[in-house]
RNA sequence: GGAAAGAUGGCAGAGUGGUCGAUUGCGGCGGUCUUGAAAACCGUUGAGGGUCACACCUCCGGGGGUUCGAAUCCCUCUCUUUCCGCCA
């Protein structure tokens, strides 16, 4: 969530760049302003008497002590009275605290300057395109059709065992699911992402840190008799490891990759977007996430665009950079590029990677702060993209390196795979 | 699943009703000494709110209670550890 800080010291280009996003923050920032000096107003009284209180108890100790106990005694009068008046403050206070809360969480993050207007998906920019456009056959299939030749996709044993949209891997379709993370990986590593390996399960408090909970809370898989959450992305449980934590500045930046699964319910998507491995309920992706000082992160953000421009251009895929536009970037995002590689045989271009930075944002929520060099805490910029999911590159790859011969691998991944061709 | 113990500042670890926001050690920072470093010694070192700056207020896992006064007593929740059972 937005920082008071950040409201209190210019309102107005506030409700300017939340109009970006297609948000009327007028009343709320107004509302949030006029309970934040009622808020100070009520701490600065409640302080007093508490101040006063802790004077009393002390006086009191001291008659004690010395035996004085009808003095002690008239003091405890005027206790008695200063309590309920501090408990009625306590409760004033506390809920002007919770209003301004409830207020800021239905508050998105502000664009940055770079986001363009616009209302949805049609109106993001196209910023870069690279990568060679396949020429295919007429009879071109699309990777549904592809993995049933090849056997490499088993889509109804996965309906049979769970359920649509969790399909079964098999053979040089599973191997080459296994190939893609691990190259993923290792070109994070290479690009000096610290590896780690997150439970794919988190506690509400996680859920909480990385804004999925509470409005979420319906894309996520529940196991309620534990009250623990389904990770939809290795996000929730990589940032979360720097939640309530004060990061010395020699630490930073911090740069960590992981691969994991990931689940989401997908509630209400239906229709031919949900074709194949175009949407499902499990996926695999490796993710990159960063922790960086405000001054740094725009840069950040511009590393972590070439990383996944370079892992695309190395399996020779066609892409493009979407800069998207404030009404159809997320809630928490301060800009957001999405990657879209094209699917040479289903004709269109799908989303396959999803860069952002959140600035303060997040951090503000997890409460993940950095000593900088001048000693005090402050909240850190959070980034995280992905590098890659790893269904629809299977798609666009399958698709687009069918010859008549067999399907194609790409250089990079043959050595991991074992093969050069699925025939 | 059964039983017991515990949750305190970056870490370790004291503290069982009244200058305790908290002894001490380690770590960090600053300094003395040194050509430099180490060692030694001296000082300093939690977070949040508030203020121009002070003052002041809050925080010893979360919530509630007892009391003039709670890290310390009571209730409750959560979590962790150990032992037993089960098991990859």
């Amino acid at each position: 969530m937005l920082t008071l800080q950040q409201i209190k010291s210019n309102p107005d280009d506030i409700v300017r760049r939340l109009a970006i996003k297609g948000f009327d923050g007028k009343n709320e920032i107004a509302r949030v302003l006029q309970l934040d000096s009622e808020r100070r107003a009520q701490q600065q009284s409640s302080d007093a008497e508490a101040a006063e209180l802790n004077n009393l108890a002390a006086r009191i100790g001291a008659c004690m002590k010395a035996g004085q106990r009808e003095d002690a005694q008239a003091l405890k009068e005027r206790v008695a009275q200063l309590k309920q008046s501090q408990k009625e403050l306590a409760d004033k206070l506390a809920g002007t605290e919770a209003a301004i809360r409830e207020i800021l969480l239905g508050v998105p993050n502000v664009p940055c300057d770079m986001v363009p207007e616009g209302r949805s998906a049609a109106d993001n920019v196209v910023d870069k395109e690279g990568g060679r456009m396949p020429e295919l056959p007429a009879d071109a299939l699309p990777h549904w059709d592809l993995a049933r030749k090849y056997n490499l996709i088993d889509f109804d044993l996965g309906v049979k065992i769970t359920g649509a949209g969790f399909p079964v891997y098999l053979g040089k379709g599973a191997r080459l699911q296994r190939a893609l993370i691990q190259f993923f990986l290792d070109e994070a590593g290479k690009a000096g992402y610290l590896e780690v390996q997150p439970p794919y399960v988190v506690n509400e408090a996680s859920g909480i840190g990385t804004g999925q909970l509470p409005d979420k809370e319906a894309q996520m898989y529940v196991v309620t008799l534990d009250n623990l959450y389904l990770i939809p992305t290795a996000e929730v449980p990589v940032t979360n490891l720097y939640r309530d934590v004060i990061i010395p500045d020699d630490r930073l930046p911090i740069k960590n990759c992981a691969y994991s699964a990931c689940f989401r319910r997908e509630a209400g998507s239906y229709g031919k977007d949900v074709r194949g491995l175009n949407r499902l309920h499990q996926f695999d992706k490796v993710e990159i996430v960063r922790i960086e000082r405000p001054e740094d992160s725009y840069a950040a953000l511009e590393e972590m665009k070439d990383h996944v421009q370079g892992l695309l251009d190395k399996l020779g895929l066609p892409w493009h950079i979407l800069r998207l536009c404030g009404g159809d970037m997320s809630f928490t995002s301060a800009i957001t590029f999405d990657f879209e590689v094209y699917s040479a045989a289903q004709e269109r271009w799908l989303e396959v990677s999803s860069v952002s930075n959140f600035e303060t944002y997040q951090s503000n929520r997890l409460k993940c702060r950095y000593r900088g060099a001048d000693k005090k805490t402050h909240l850190a910029h959070t980034l995280n993209g992905s590098a890659l999911a790893l269904p629809r590159i299977m798609a666009a790859l399958l698709e687009n390196n069918q010859t008549p011969e067999g399907i194609v691998v790409p250089e990079c991944l043959r050595k991991y795979t074992g093969f050069d061709i699925i025939d």
